[in-house]
RNA sequence: GGUCCUGUGGCCGAGUGGCUAGGCAGAGCUCUGCAAAAGCUCCUACAGCGGUUCGAAUCCGCUCGGGACCUCCA
């Protein structure tokens, strides 16, 4: 049995995983900001941990997952103004602060439910949390590097770094961000440009606001994901996971404030996952190449040829390492489409399969191979979650499978112990690890049994060479959207579209 | 401007210095009443130029592309 090795940012190299508390992890990875609806960019670290959470309990661990729910509205800075995502948008859309957060909070739980995402241990908000905040930045002025400003509270980031590594994260160098040539709005409280906000005084206008020892306000931008890992997970905890996007400033200035309230490094493996990109550039609000996963879903979108089911968003994600910036396209998606149906019918066709011992049709090559694709499943994604090499030796068994289907190739060309094996690994790898499920909507025990009728139907036809009636079943099936295809030795198998 | 990543066949993408990943598309064949599916075979690429090495897509240098972060960001 291999080890699981990790990619550590903050070593940014492949380590040995070992949780703190054998057989216990504790993971926390950044959710969504609920200010409006989620893209397909940020459906590649929820699948990515979904999958490296599913890996981590089939290896035997209990997880504790952790995925926070951004719901207060962070600091955005736009020109002169401080305002307040989350307000401003409630404002437009004539709705509550928390009416509005609730609606994209539900949404979010509707996508993540499409793909097929095991939800979280805890999902805390950071609404919820105010007071673990404030008791946070407290403690951060008690130390010494967070200080006060008309209301608001900044984090003292060159007092920090002098005796801490700001930057090792990142691997951003202390001077360098000093001497940024960017000039930046808003910045006149700070007592230097590196230093960022705990907690911000709220304007009057601004609607999400909460009482603290230094006025009314919220908290700010890094603040909570410190306060809930901590809370729920502890002052050291194993992995830390979000998107690459998030190292700096996010987990830089995350590290800082726990290190200075829990006085140890608050993280032992930090994972992040790369970028989705449309054109090659990263897909984002700020670039207006934005695909929402209801427009995926749907297909309404100008970019979209089609709608694409979740599954192939889900399988898309997985083909590729997650460490790997992913370029989206029509061509890409369809690629993974067809690819996936491939695959999941094998898989079915696999788990209704049974064995039957034969006398001398044992073939050695593939009893020899057979489970050495399966044992490279393990050690590929030990070294750090490469599902793309599991899919590709999955693939690898795909024409096998067929074969015995097809009865090209005896189910007793291996042993029983290995078709057992392979049975189980298929099942395992792609529904319980990979969280895959059936694309198909034929699970309704009504249209199977119509569809058995039109079969023995088709089936007396053909019996009789009566072409006219088989394919008149067979294409008026098709333009209802259901495959009917012949098998060899005269089944017959269908899909719906 | 600073820091870092990256450039693989028609497309998407794995790739630990030596043993042609895989998917999609394409071509041929087999099976088949036809169709679809499936199976078999073919298509063998690593931006460019140097260097290290017995041997480099993989290491080093330079050049040229692309990108991310430095500002909300998955």
């Amino acid at each position: 049995m291999s080890q699981l090795k990790v990619y550590n940012s903050l070593t940014r190299q492949k380590e040995i995983f070992k949780p703190i508390t054998s057989g216990h992890v504790g993971m926390y990875v950044c959710g969504p900001t609920v200010s409006g609806e989620s893209h397909l960019g940020h459906a590649r670290p929820y699948i990515t941990f979904d999958v490296v959470y599913r890996y981590l309990t089939y290896l035997g661990n209990k997880v504790r997952y952790v995925r926070n729910i951004t719901d207060a509205g962070h600091f955005e800075e736009e020109g002169r103004e401080a305002v307040d995502k989350i307000a401003t948008k409630a404002v437009l859309e004539k709705l509550e602060p928390m009416e509005l957060v609730q609606k994209y909070t539900n949404l979010f739980h509707w996508a993540m439910a499409q793909f097929n995402t095991i939800s979280p241990s805890i999902e805390p908000t950071a609404t919820g949390h105010i007071v673990e905040q404030v008791e946070m930045i407290k403690q951060i002025i008690e130390a010494g590097f967070g200080y006060e400003v008309n209301g608001s509270v900044y984090f003292d980031v060159k007092k920090y770094a002098a005796s801490h590594d700001y930057g090792k994260l990142s691997g951003r160098v202390i001077d360098d961000l000093l001497e940024t040539t960017r000039e930046l709005e808003g910045q006149e409280e700070k007592r230097d440009r590196a230093d960022f906000a705990l907690w911000k005084a709220a304007a009057p206008e601004h609607i999400m606001r909460w009482q603290s020892p230094w006025g009314v306000g919220y908290p700010g931008w890094h603040i909570e994901c410190s306060a809930m890992a901590t809370k729920y997970l502890g002052a050291q905890f194993d992995i830390h996971g979000g998107g690459m996007d998030l190292l700096f400033p996010h987990h830089e200035s995350e590290i800082a404030q726990s290190t200075i309230c829990n006085h140890t490094a608050p993280v032992r493996y930090w994972i992040h996952n790369n970028m989705i990109t449309i054109n090659g550039r990263k897909m984002g609000k700020s670039y207006n190449n934005v695909i929402k996963l209801t427009e995926l879903f749907s297909g309404n979108h100008p970019i979209l040829e089609k709608a694409y089911h979740p599954m192939t968003i889900r399988f898309f994600i997985l083909q590729t390492h997650y460490r790997s910036t992913l370029d989206f396209s029509n061509e890409a998606l369809q690629a993974s489409e067809k690819g996936l149906k491939r695959l999941w019918e094998a898989h079915e066709k696999l788990q209704a399969m049974h064995y039957e011992p034969q006398e001398g049709t044992t073939d050695p090559e593939l009893e020899s191979r057979i489970p050495k694709l399966v044992a490279e499943f393990n050690e590929f994604m030990d070294d750090d979650f490469s599902t793309a090499k599991v899919m590709a030796n999955m693939f690898e068994i795909v024409p096998v499978i067929n074969s015995m289907k097809d009865k090209t190739i005896p189910v007793s060309a291996i042993s029983k112990q290995t078709f057992e094996l392979l049975q189980g690994s298929f099942k395992t790898w792609l529904e319980d690890i990979f969280g895959l499920k059936s694309v198909s909507e034929a699970d309704n025990a009504r249209l199977q049994g119509v569809m058995q009728l039109l079969i023995d139907i088709r089936k007396e036809a053909k019996g009789k060479k009566d072409f006219v009636t088989s394919d008149k079943i067979r294409n008026q099936l098709a333009q209802l959207g259901i495959t009917l295809k012949d098998e060899k030795g005269g089944d017959m198998s269908w899909s719906v579209e």
